[in-house]
DNA sequence: TTATTAGGTTTCCGTATGGTAACTAAAGGT
DNA sequence: ACCTTTAGTTACCATACGGAAACCTAATAA
């Protein structure tokens, strides 16, 4: 795949920068695409492996219980048969729909620049 | 340390999204970092490893050889003795810097949320 | 002639992390 | 009884990536 956001040990970085504090949100591959995803309103796990094909469903559910961990979206489980879950944005996810669309916009720019 | 971008090889993902074409860019660790700290202007090499201290020279080394390639900072050796070098961000580099402000401004949303 | 400085480079090494693929649970359909 | 579906989980594996520390070069100063 292409790209990940690593997030290491840091024993000696307690108060880390904002900016440091936002790219551990943002950590993890496809996780900025995962949040962009649901900014159009709540996915479940399947519509998601179908937006982001490349993604795997070990790394999708990993993505997914960090975020809901983080406080950035929530799972709901629906009472279907088989259950389906519906992920969406919390409050604090939708604060971050800012950051990706202006690394969207600087996206589309790159593109054309290579284009 | 506490967060980097990964950056692995993808052959099968050609031309990807936007959101993924930035954050390539964004890769590795410290990289956001660097970027911002060029945003107020051109830095040395050693003005930069004491703007982020945990940086190891290698690192920071190899971040600034990534980000030269991609055309995000120039670099700049002047005829002193020893020589200093100049870093700053090219236009491209510059197109960054809404990105980034928008990942600070959630930085600050999440150090305020989390006491 | 030895030390110092700036800006690296190189080596070695550990591990966090992603890929792949096989396996699972529970319910409903046929 | 068996298959299908959803939403995962688990095991195994390879490696990309970062950390630490030693080393390097050329020029100047002491």
């Amino acid at each position: 795949m292409v790209l990940s956001i690593r997030k290491n040990k840091s024993p000696e970085v307690p108060n880390s920068c904002p900016l440091s504090e936002c790219m551990t949100v943002l950590g993890g591959v496809w996780t900025p695409n995962v949040i962009w995803c649901l900014s159009g309103g709540p996915r479940r796990f399947s519509e998601l492996q179908i937006d982001i094909p490349q993604v795997s469903a070990k790394v999708l559910t990993t993505r997914l219980r960090e975020l809901e961990k983080k406080g950035v979206v929530d799972r709901n489980v629906k009472p279907t048969s088989p259950p389906s879950v519906e992920y969406s944005l919390t409050e604090l996810g939708n604060d971050l729909i800012p950051a990706i669309d202006a690394i969207v916009r600087v996206g589309h720019k790159l593109k054309e620049n290579a284009g």
